[in-house]
DNA sequence: CACCAGGCAAGTA
DNA sequence: TACTTGCATGGT
C-alpha cells in the first residue's frame, strides 16, 4: 500500500508557466559548476558569485591550480562565500578525488554511471546528498531529484509530507511522480528554489501565488512559526 | 540591530 | 540513532 504521489506534475506545470526556465546552473564549466556546487552549501548565490568571479580573475578556476595552492590562498580567494576554510578544505577534497582517481580528468568522473558518481561524491568529505545530486543532476545531467531545505518545507506546507523523512525517500516521491526527466528535475529544483520561504503566507489577497490552487483540503498554506 | 543564505561533519547523549 | 554545534561573509 502506497498513499497517492501529489500532483507534482501539476505544480511543476503552474510555476513554469508563472516564472518560465530559471537557466539553473549558471556556470561556464563542469568544474566552475561543482566548485559553484560546494561554495554554495548554505550560501546565498550572490556569495558565490563573488568567489567564483574572484577565482577567474585570477585565472585559478583549473583543478590543477585548485589542487597545488597552499589551502591559505585557496580560502582567501574564496572568502566572500562564508565558511572559506571549511570550504577551501572541500575544495581541495573533491580536487583530490578528482586527481588521483581519475588523472584529473573531470569529464572522465562525470562519465561513470549515476550511481557510481553519486556514490563516489559521496565520500569525498564535505560532499553531502543535496552537493552529490547537484553535481549529478546539473554537471552530468543525469536525472536525480535535488532535495533542499526549500524542498522539504514546500511539501510539508502543502500536506505532502509529513516531516522527518530521509532524504532518499523526499527525493523519491519526486522521482515517483514524475518522469525521469533531466530537464524537468533541473527545472523544477531551481524553481522550488525561486518559491523561496515566505511564498504564499497567509494574506487576504494571494492572487500573486501560482500555487493557490493546491492549498491542502480544508484550507490555506500553514503559517511557519 | 537581528536574521539568515541553493549544508555538512563532528561531537554529545 | 537523534539532536546540537561550528563554520563566516555580506545582504536585507
Amino acid at each position: 500500500m502506497s498513499s497517492p504521489s501529489p500532483p507534482l506534475a501539476k505544480v511543476y506545470r503552474a510555476l513554469h508557466a508563472a516564472w518560465g526556465p530559471q537557466d539553473w546552473w549558471p556556470a561556464e564549466s563542469a568544474l566552475e559548476m561543482m566548485v559553484g556546487a560546494v561554495l554554495t552549501q548554505n550560501t546565498a548565490w550572490t556569495h558565490v558569485e563573488k568567489a567564483i568571479d574572484r577565482l577567474k580573475a585570477d585565472g585559478a578556476l583549473d583543478l590543477h591550480t585548485l589542487h597545488d595552492v597552499p589551502l591559505e590562498t585557496l580560502a582567501d580567494w574564496i572568502r566572500p562565500s562564508g565558511y572559506f576554510n571549511v570550504k577551501a578544505r572541500r575544495l581541495r577534497a573533491l580536487t583530490t578525488m578528482v586527481v588521483e582517481n581519475y588523472g584529473g580528468d573531470v569529464a572522465a568522473l562525470l562519465a561513470e554511471s549515476t550511481d557510481r558518481l553519486r556514490g563516489v561524491l559521496l565520500e569525498v568529505n564535505g560532499i553531502g546528498p543535496e552537493t552529490a545530486d547537484s553535481i549529478v543532476l546539473y554537471a552530468a545531467e543525469h536525472p536525480v531529484f535535488v532535495v533542499d531545505a526549500y524542498t522539504r518545507r514546500f511539501m510539508e506546507r502543502h500536506g505532502w509530507l509529513r516531516g522527518g523523512e530521509s532524504y532518499d525517500e523526499v527525493a523519491t516521491v519526486f522521482t515517483d511522480a514524475l518522469p525521469k526527466d533531466v530537464e524537468l528535475y533541473n527545472e523544477f529544483h531551481a524553481l522550488i528554489v525561486n518559491l523561496g520561504k515566505d511564498y504564499c503566507r497567509p494574506r487576504p489577497d494571494c492572487s500573486s501565488c501560482p500555487l493557490c490552487c493546491f492549498l491542502p483540503p480544508g484550507g490555506r498554506i500553514e503559517q511557519r512559526q
